[in-house]
DNA sequence: CGTCTTTGACCGGCGC
DNA sequence: GCGCCGGTCAAAGACG
C-alpha cells in the first residue's frame, strides 16, 4: 500500500508539474522547457509502468487470496463432514446446523467463489447503476435458483418444473415433510430446509401497521404470540404467486413504536427499487447470518459458554476470513448493518438488524451475552435516516437511524436539515426520478434543485455519510486495490460508478452538482483511506 | 364482483 | 400421550 502511495504522490507531482508548465508564460528559453517536459513525461512513463507492474502484482495477490479461501473452505467444509459423522462432538461445535444453512445461500466455496467472480466481472464492466441494482439482487436470485435447482435434482425426473415448484411450495407448508426427507438422510434437502429457516429481523421505530418496504404483502394470518400482548401478523409477498417470502410482524411488547419485521425466504421476482433496499439488506444480513455461523463456530462456542439458544453479535471482524465476508464480495461490502444481533438458535438462526438506537441496546428480553460489533463505534452524530414508510405515513416518517441500508437513498430526517418535503412525491416515483437521471448521465434539472442541493450537502458533509463511504471504500481497496485507483483518477467517472462504489447517499446526490459535491468527498475519504493503509 | 382482511380451526413440533 | 405454542389455512366478512 505504501508503494501505491508513493506511485500516486509521484503521479501526482508530475500531473501537476505539467499543468504547471502548461500554465507558465512563454519566460526562459524553450530548451529548458522542452527538457523538463521530456524527463517529466519520461517520468510518467516510468510511474505508469510501474502501476502496471503494481496492478499485475495485485492481480496475483487477489488470486492467491482466492485459491487460499477456496481451500480453506474446502477445509472447513472436511471437518464438517468429519463432524457430522461423528457421534460425539465437541461442545464447541452446538451450532453445527446454521452451518448447513451456510452451504445454502450462496456462501459455499465454489459457489461463493462463481458468484464473486461474477460479480467482480460485472462490476468493472458496469457502467449504469441500474446495473447496480441487478447485482443487488443477483445474490439472491442465485440462491434461489440455485436452491431451485437442487431440488430438481432431488425430485424424480417424471415431475416438470410445475410440480417442482409447487412441492417447493409444499414445502414451505408441510415443514413435517421436509423433516422426513431429512431424516432420508437427503443432505441438499436438509439444508435447503434450514435455509427457509434463515430469517432477518428489523427493529425499527414505525407508527404504521407495517413498514412499507416496497413489497406487496397479503396477510394471512394474526396471532397472538406468547410474551407479547401485541398481535403477531404473518404476510405473505404478492408480489409474484409463487413467492415464498413470507414476513412476520409485530410490536415490540416493551415500546410499542418498535415494530420488529422477520423476513423469511428469498424473492423469486423482480424488485421494486424501493423494495430492493430492504430485500437487498436482509438478503444480506441473511448471507452474513451464514457465513457468520459459519465461521464463528468456535467464537460461538467459546464466548457463549452459555445454552445453544444465547445470542451472539455478528463477528465482522472474523467474517473477513471467508464466505460472505470476504473482501471479494462487494455486494455484500456495500450494506451496513447497524447493530446487527445473531441468534445461534440452530433450528432458527435469526439475524436481528436494531435500527432503532443508535448504540446497541443493552438489554433485550430474549437475547442475552451480547457482545458490541466492531461496527458500532460512529454513533454519536446527528441519525441519518432511511425511511421506508412515508407513503405510509408522511407525517411521521419512520427513523432508520444509522442504516445505510442496500441501493435506496432516503432524504434525511427533518431533525436534521430542517423541514424536507417531497412534496407528496412517493417515494418509488423519487427514487425512479432519480435513478432515470442518473442512468441518463444527464445533468438532472430537478423540480426542487435548492432541496437536493441541500439533502446533498447534509449527506456528504455527515460523518456518517463518510464513515460508510470509508467502509465501502476500504472494502473496495482491499478487494481490488487499483481499481478504486483507476475510479478516482477518472475525472469523467460515471454516475453509476459512483453510485456501486459509494452505495446507497451517493444516488441521493443525483445531479451534477451533487456528484461533484460526492466526488469530493469521496476523494478526500480517499486520500485517508490510503494513508490508512 | 374481485380483492383483501379477519379470525377461528387445524396441524405439527416440542417439552414435560 | 397431552398440552402448549407457532404457523398456516380457509371461510366469512369488509371494502372499494
Amino acid at each position: 500500500m505504501e508503494v501505491i502511495l508513493k506511485e500516486r504522490e509521484s503521479f501526482e507531482e508530475s500531473k501537476s508539474r505539467i499543468e504547471r508548465l502548461s500554465g507558465e508564460e512563454l519566460v526562459g528559453s524553450d530548451i529548458r522547457k522542452e527538457d523538463q517536459l521530456e524527463s517529466t513525461k519520461a517520468e510518467m512513463g516510468k510511474v505508469h509502468e510501474e502501476n502496471k507492474r503494481l496492478k499485475l502484482v495485485l492481480a496475483g495477490i487477489v488470486k492467491d487470496y482466492e485459491s487460499l479461501q477456496t481451500k480453506f473452505l474446502d477445509i472447513v467444509h472436511q471437518e464438517q463432514a468429519k463432524m457430522s459423522t461423528e457421534t460425539t462432538r465437541p461442545v464447541v461445535y452446538d451450532v453445527e446446523e446454521p452451518e448447513l444453512v451456510s452451504l445454502r445461500l450462496g456462501t459455499s466455496g465454489s459457489n461463493l467463489k462463481k458468484i464473486e467472480t461474477s460479480s467482480i466481472h460485472s462490476k468493472l464492466n458496469e457502467d449504469n447503476m441500474e446495473k447496480g441494482l441487478v447485482l443487488g439482487l443477483d445474490c439472491k436470485y442465485q440462491a434461489s435458483n440455485r436452491c431451485l435447482n437442487d431440488h430438481l435434482s432431488n425430485t424424480s425426473p417424471t415431475n416438470s418444473s410445475e410440480d417442482t415448484k409447487d412441492e417447493e411450495m409444499g414445502e414451505l407448508r408441510q415443514p413435517s415433510k421436509m423433516l422426513k426427507n431429512m431424516r432420508n438422510g437427503e443432505d441438499e434437502t436438509s439444508q435447503q430446509t434450514h435455509v427457509k429457516k434463515a430469517r432477518v429481523s428489523v427493529r425499527t421505530r414505525c407508527d404504521t401497521p407495517t413498514m412499507n418496504d416496497g413489497c406487496q404483502w397479503r396477510k394471512y394470518g394474526q396471532k397472538i404470540a406468547k410474551g407479547n400482548p401485541c398481535p403477531r401478523a404473518y404476510y405473505r409477498c404478492t408480489v409474484a404467486q409463487d413467492c415464498p417470502v413470507r414476513k412476520q410482524v409485530q410490536r415490540c411488547a416493551e415500546d410499542m413504536s418498535i415494530l420488529i419485521t422477520t423476513y423469511e425466504g428469498t424473492h423469486n421476482h423482480p424488485l421494486t427499487i424501493s423494495a430492493t433496499a430492504m430485500a437487498s439488506t436482509t438478503s444480506a444480513a441473511a448471507c452474513m447470518l451464514m457465513a457468520g455461523s459459519t465461521v464463528s463456530e468456535q467464537t460461538i462456542g467459546s464466548i457463549s459458554s452459555a445454552t445453544s439458544s444465547s445470542s451472539v453479535t455478528a463477528p465482522f471482524a472474523n467474517m473477513g476470513a471467508l464466505g460472505f465476508g470476504s473482501s471479494n464480495d462487494l455486494r455484500l461490502r456495500q450494506f451496513y448493518l447497524p447493530n446487527a444481533t445473531m441468534s445461534s438458535n440452530p433450528s432458527n438462526p435469526t439475524i436481528t438488524l436494531d435500527l432503532t438506537s443508535p448504540l446497541p441496546p443493552t438489554y433485550q428480553p430474549s437475547q442475552i451475552n451480547r457482545i458490541s460489533l466492531p461496527f458500532n463505534t460512529n454513533q454519536s452524530y446527528p441519525s441519518s435516516s432511511l425511511n421506508f414508510s412515508s407513503t405510509e405515513s408522511p407525517t411521521k416518517p419512520t427513523s432508520w437511524r444509522n442504516g445505510f441500508l442496500g441501493h435506496v437513498a432516503q432524504p434525511y430526517n427533518k431533525n436534521h436539515i430542517g423541514s424536507l418535503s417531497l412534496g407528496g412525491q412517493s417515494q418509488d416515483t423519487f427514487y425512479q426520478s432519480y435513478m432515470q437521471k442518473a442512468s441518463n448521465s444527464v445533468p438532472a434539472a430537478p423540480s426542487q434543485p435548492l432541496l437536493t442541493d441541500t439533502i446533498a450537502k447534509a449527506i456528504t458533509t455527515d460523518p456518517n455519510f463518510q464513515s460508510a463511504l470509508a467502509a465501502v471504500i476500504t472494502s473496495y481497496v482491499g478487494a481490488q486495490g487499483g481499481q478504486v485507483e483507476e475510479h478516482r483518477t477518472n475525472q469523467n467517472l460515471k454516475l453509476g460508478e459512483r453510485f456501486n462504489l459509494g452505495g446507497t447517499f451517493v444516488a441521493a446526490a443525483a445531479n451534477a452538482s451533487q456528484v461533484s459535491l460526492c466526488n469530493k468527498s469521496l476523494d478526500k475519504i480517499y486520500s485517508d483511506e490510503l494513508m490508512k493503509n
